[in-house]
DNA sequence: CTCGATTGAGTTGCGCGCGACTTAATTGGT
DNA sequence: ACCAATTAAGTCGCGCGCAACTCAATCGAG
């Protein structure tokens, strides 16, 4: 029943600046704010980017293997490829051996688009600054964090 | 021009699993998910839980204040505040001394609901399963990276 | 004291992100 | 061969998250 707080930082503190889960969400949103005006330039959002890297990685995927690789359910992609293939980037089409499933291929534009994005991971990875090892780092530790949390 | 992808891991590459940038927006989500079920039994969102962190810490904070806090714009704040609001967890009252700035309090309900709220960073913490040194390393090079890509 | 600039909060529009659901196609056990 | 279960994609509702904007209150240079 104490209103005025004053607590250790021990684990499982309610202090904002001590949580783990604070500094992804903020850090999340501060490199995806530092990235829109670099995707504006392309005409994507930053899930659109994301979607495109898969492409431009392995062109013909269909819509489950993208959420696979991004981690994203179909309520997600299927509007956001929508507003691709109105963009003109993407085409979809129904595989003809299994009509459920959608595959992506990317049209002329969208596959040009590469040339321009080219620039975008070295302007990010600048304004990051980072050394390798902190990068190395990182990757990792995020990594073995989404691992833990997705399977608990 | 090349269209077949076999680039190496190279700074600036274009391959999504390289990408740091996309390790951290995977891990935010996945741990916002796990979240999910521990908060529903409060009632609450994530990000709602993050502005009942603050006001459990200290009650009585400005909009303008929430926000420096979460990095938040008022455009974010304002409608969730107003279903803090609707949901009974707090009250606000425009400042005398200037009519501009609106101050939330928490309602009794909303204080007591951080009794409830105890459990959730141990639950958390646990389903993180990093050790103090990973804890400590991960929260360092994830504000290191928010500090730069902010500012740059 | 005045009035243009700044500040704090809020509204609007749009794109996620996901849970809950629907629909259609395929699979597999009997 | 059948049909119940599964699977793939999509729709809907809602809550962010932010840019662009409005409005009212306050500040501050002259």
């Amino acid at each position: 029943m104490d209103q005025a707080p004053d607590h250790p930082a021990e684990q499982g503190s309610l202090l904002l600046q001590d949580q783990l889960c604070f500094a992804l969400y903020a850090a999340s949103r501060a490199v995806t704010t530092r990235y829109r005006p670099l995707l504006d330039e392309l005409g994507l959002t930053y899930p659109q980017y994301l979607v495109m890297l898969v492409l431009w990685q392995q062109n013909g995927v269909s819509v489950r293997e993208l959420g696979t690789a991004l981690h994203l359910e179909s309520s997600t992609l299927s509007p956001l490829l929508k507003r691709l293939e109105a963009a003109g980037l993407i085409r979809r089409e129904r595989r003809t051996d299994d009509e459920r499933s959608v595959v992506i291929h990317l049209t002329d534009a969208g596959a040009e688009l590469r040339t321009k994005a080219h620039s975008v991971p070295l302007a990010i990875g600048e304004a990051m600054a980072l050394n390798p090892e902190q990068d190395a780092t990182a990757k990792h530790l995020l990594r073995l964090l989404t691992a833990n949390v997705t399977n608990s």
